[in-house]
DNA sequence: GTAGCGTCTCTAACACCGTTAGAGGAGGGG
DNA sequence: CCCCTCCTCTAACGGTGTTAGAGACGCTAC
C-alpha cells in the first residue's frame, strides 16, 4: 500500500516525540518511513505546513466538542478544558513550540464556536466572551512554552551551577526558596503553576459576570 | 577598531528587525559587518548564545527597576509594568520566539527581586506572588507570541479566502463578526486584547488578596 | 493488447546552513 | 628581535529545505 498523508504526519508526530523539534527533518523523517527524502513532497506542500498538520493532529483531541454537563458551571467546564489543552501541549515534546507557529484550521471552528456559546449562555457578552477565550489560549501556550523552554535548557546545560544567589541583595528570593525548598526538584509542579494562573484569570472572569465572590 | 561583541550582538538586533529570525544566519550577519563568517566564533560561542544574548537586548529597557510611586496602587504598577513588557515583545520582529527559547540570565534577578518585594509588600504570600509573576509573565509571552504568529501568518498566506463562514452551523462566531464589525482591521487591537487578559488577573489577583488579608 | 494517464517514488542537484580546523597578520612587551 | 595575544581569514564537513525531471506501477479506454 502506498504512503498516505496521514502516514506522513503520524510519523512526523512519533520521531518529533524521538528527537524534537531540532531534529526532526525530513530526510530523517524520509529514512523513518522507508523512503527517500523528496517524495515526502508528493504528499506535503511544505515543511511548515507538514509542521501545521502535525500541531492539529497534537491538538485534536481538544477537538471533541463536549458541552457542559447540565448544571455544571460554567467556570469549572472552562477550567477542565483549559487544562487539558494545557496537558496536551506539556505531554508531547516541544508542541508548544509547534502550535504556537500554526496556522489555525478550520477544524478548530466547532471548538471555538461551543466554548463561545457557553460563555455567552452564562452571561457574558460575545466581545467578553471572545475576549475571555483569546485570554485563557494565551495563557495556556504561554505556560506550556515557557515550561517546555525551561525544561530542554536544563537538559542542555545538565550540571549548572546551583542557584546560589545572594541572599543580602535578594531578600525576596531568599523568603521563597526557603519556603519553595519542601517542594520536590526543579519546577516540580508546573501544572499547579499554570492552574494558580488560570486560576486567577477565572476569577477575574467571575468578577466580570458580577458573581458575588463565591466562596467564604 | 576590532569588533566588539556588543557590536555583533547590535547587528544581530537590527538584522533581526530586518529579516526575522528565519532569515537572521550567521553568514548574513557577518556579511552585514564586513567580515567572515566564522569569524563571530571568536565573539560568540554560539548560535543559541548569541540569540541569548539578542533576547537580553531585547528586554534590557525593562530591567530599570522602578519601584511604585509612594501611594501607588500595586494594581496599577503592575499592570504597567506588564503592558511595557509586552510593548517590547510586540514592536520587535519575532521577539516573542527569541525570549521564550532564551535561558534566563542573572540581570533580569533585581526586576524579579523588585517585583516579589511589591506584591509582598501589598499582602501576598510570597509563594503567591511568585506564582502571580509567573502567571502574568506567561500571559505576556503567550499573548506577544500568538500575535506575531498571526502577524507572520498573514504577511504570508496574503491573499487567503475572506472567513465566510457559514452562519447557520457557527452562530456565536456569526454574532461576533458581526459586532466586530465595526473595529477596524485585522487584529486591530492586539494590544486591547492583551489588556483584557491583564486585567481579568488583575482581578483575580484582588480577590486573591482579599481572601489573604480578611479571610471572611 | 496496447496506448494513455494519474499516482507515487526515485536520483541528482542547488543554494544555503551552523560549525570546526588551522593558518596568518597586526600590534605591543620583554 | 622574538614571542604572544588578539582578531580575522580560507577551506571544508556534514547537514538542511527544496526543485527538476525521469521512471515505475496500475487502471481505464479504445
Amino acid at each position: 500500500m502506498a504512503l498516505t498523508r496521514d502516514d506522513v504526519v503520524d510519523a512526523a508526530v512519533r520521531l518529533l516525540a524521538e528527537v524534537g523539534l531540532e531534529g526532526l527533518s525530513l530526510r530523517r523523517l524520509a529514512r523513518e518511513l522507508g523512503v527517500s527524502a523528496p517524495t515526502l513532497y508528493w504528499h506535503v506542500a511544505d515543511k511548515r505546513t507538514l509542521l501545521d498538520h502535525v500541531a492539529e493532529r497534537l491538538l485534536v483531541d481538544q477537538w471533541h466538542v463536549t458541552p457542559p454537563a447540565p448544571g455544571e458551571d460554567w467556570a469549572d467546564w472552562l477550567r477542565e478544558r483549559a487544562t487539558r489543552q494545557y496537558r496536551a501541549l506539556v505531554t508531547h515534546r516541544d508542541a508548544a513550540l509547534v502550535v504556537a507557529g500554526n496556522r489555525p484550521t478550520e477544524a478548530a471552528m466547532p471548538a471555538v464556536e461551543q466554548v463561545l456559546g457557553t460563555l455567552v449562555g452564562a452571561g457574558f457578552a460575545p466581545t467578553q466572551a471572545f475576549a475571555a477565550i483569546q485570554a485563557v489560549g494565551n495563557l495556556v501556550i504561554g505556560s506550556a512554552l515557557e515550561y517546555q523552554a525551561e525544561r530542554e535548557r536544563d537538559t542542555a546545560v545538565d550540571a549548572s551551577e546551583g542557584t546560589a544567589h545572594d541572599a543580602a541583595r535578594f531578600p525576596q528570593h531568599a523568603a521563597l526558596t526557603a519556603v519553595l525548598a519542601d517542594r520536590s526538584e526543579h519546577g516540580a509542579d508546573h501544572e499547579a503553576l499554570f492552574r494558580h494562573g488560570l486560576e486567577l484569570m477565572i476569577a477575574g472572569l467571575r468578577v466580570q459576570l458580577g458573581d458575588a465572590v463565591a466562596p467564604a
